[in-house]
DNA sequence: TAAAAAGTCAAGGTAATCCTAATAATTATA
DNA sequence: TATAATTATTAGGATTACCTTGACTTTTTA
C-alpha cells in the first residue's frame, strides 16, 4: 500500500478517535469518501502493519505505533501551517490543503528544523496544538462555543474544522478567529442559534457552526 | 501513470537534454536504474500526453509542454534548497534529496510565496541557476574547472552532480564551494589531474572531478 | 424476534508501473 | 558489405496497492 494512502487513512482514524472510540468502519468511510468495503479491508491490512487495532465488527483504534505515526503527521501537517501562514502570508483559510500535500514529504530532520526555524510554535493558525518533538500527546481543553452560557464570556482556542476555506472565511467575517474574545448574549431556545458580541459588535452563529468552535470561559 | 514518476522522468531528460540531444533510451534508463524496455515503453507514454518528443530508434527531446514542466519542477527543487540550505541550516552537501520530495508536493502558489518570501534567490546553494517564475531558461554561462589553462584564475560558478553528498563533502573540505576563488597552478600532462590554489593553499583535484565543476574564468 | 443497519468477505477490476525474453533496427568493425 | 555488437522496441506477464459490487454475516433496534 502507498505510504501516503496509509497515512490518510492514519489521520482520518486519528481525528475521528478524538470523538469516537473505537472508530467505526462506516465514520471512516464516509469521512474518506469510500465503499465501507474498501475500508474494512485496509482496516485489516493496517491491523497485520501493527498500525491499528481492529476487532471485525468492533471498529479500529490506533496502536502506539499508528499513534506516534499519526502524531507525528499532526506535527507536519500544523508546523507547515504555520510556516505557509506566518511567512509566505497564506491566508489560514487556505493553508490546510497545501500543508496536505506537503507534510506526506517532510521527514524528522526537517520537521525539527523548521520547528526550531519558527521557534516552536505552539499551535496552527487554526488553534489546534502542534505536537511536540517528543510526540506527547498535545490535550485540548475548553468547551465548544455552543456549549456556552448566556452572559458568558470566552476566548477562541481554535476551530475544529480546518479543510473548509469556506466556512473558515465566514468565521474571519465574523471576527472569530483564535484569539479572539466573545460574549454570549442570547441563545435562541429551539435551534440553539447564538448571539454573541464580538469587538463590541453583535453577531449571530448558529449552533451547528458553533459546536465546531472550541473556546475557553474566561473567569471575569 | 502516477504525476510523480512522471516528473522524475521529466526531470532525467531535462538534465540529460543539456548534454545531449536527443537524449538516448539508454541514457535514460542508465540514469534511473531502469531497463531499457521500462524506459522505452514510458516514452511511448509520454509522447502520447504530449510531452516528450520520441521518434523510435532516435532518441527523445522534451516538448514545449514537456519543458515547461521541466523548469516548473527544477525552479521548487532548487527555491526548497536555498530554503533548506539558508534558513533551516541543512548543508548543502544534504539539501538535495530533501528537496527531492518537496518539489513534488509544492504548487504555484506555494512556489511563487516561498521565492517572494527569499528575495527571489538566483542560485541553489550548488550554484546552479533558478528558473525565474516566467520560466524562460536559465542560460549557463562558463566552462568546467578541468578546461582551465595553467596560470589562469576563476571563481566557482556551479557543482553539476548536486545529488551526491559525498562528493559535496570533498568538495567543502577542498574549500571549493560556489563563490570560491582559485587559481591553476599545475596541470598533470596524461590524467589531467589538477594542481590549484584555493584560499592560498595548495590542492590536488583529478580530472573527471574537475569536469563537474563549472568555473567562470577571471581575466586579471 | 424480525427488520434494519453495519460490517465483512469473495471475486474481480484498474492504474501505473516494472520486468524478462524475443525481436528489430542501427552502428561499428572486419 | 557482411556480420557482429550495440541499442532500442515489443510482447507478454507480474506487481503493488488500492478500489468496487454483491452476497453474506453480525449487531443493533424497534
Amino acid at each position: 500500500m502507498s505510504q501516503r494512502t496509509t497515512e490518510e487513512y492514519l489521520e482520518t482514524i486519528g481525528a475521528l478517535e478524538e470523538r469516537e472510540s473505537p472508530v467505526s468502519t462506516s465514520s471512516i468511510a464516509q469521512n474518506m469518501g469510500l465503499s465501507l468495503a474498501s475500508v474494512s479491508e485496509m482496516l485489516r491490512r493496517l491491523s497485520e502493519k501493527g498500525l491499528v487495532e481492529h476487532t471485525p465488527y468492533g471498529g479500529a483504534n490506533l496502536t502506539d505505533e499508528g499513534q506516534q505515526r499519526f502524531l507525528k503527521l499532526t506535527r507536519r501537517h500544523r508546523l507547515w501551517e504555520v510556516f505557509l501562514n506566518r511567512y509566505l502570508g497564506i491566508g489560514w483559510e487556505d493553508v490546510y490543503n497545501h500543508a496536505c500535500s506537503l507534510e506526506h514529504a517532510t521527514n524528522d530532520l526537517v520537521a525539527d528544523k523548521l520547528d526550531e526555524f519558527m521557534n516552536h510554535p505552539d499551535a496552527c493558525p487554526h488553534g489546534s496544538p502542534i505536537p511536540k518533538k517528543d510526540l506527547n500527546s498535545p490535550v485540548s481543553t475548553g468547551i465548544t462555543l455552543a456549549n456556552l452560557e448566556i452572559g458568558q464570556s470566552a476566548s477562541v482556542l481554535n476551530v475544529i474544522i480546518e479543510h473548509n476555506s469556506d466556512f473558515l472565511r465566514y468565521l474571519t467575517s465574523l471576527e472569530l478567529t483564535p484569539g479572539a474574545r466573545l460574549k454570549v448574549l442570547e441563545k435562541a431556545p429551539y435551534d440553539g442559534t447564538l448571539t454573541i458580541e464580538v469587538n463590541n459588535t453583535p453577531r449571530a452563529i448558529g449552533r451547528e457552526a458553533a459546536s465546531l468552535i472550541m473556546v475557553k470561559p474566561l473567569t471575569n
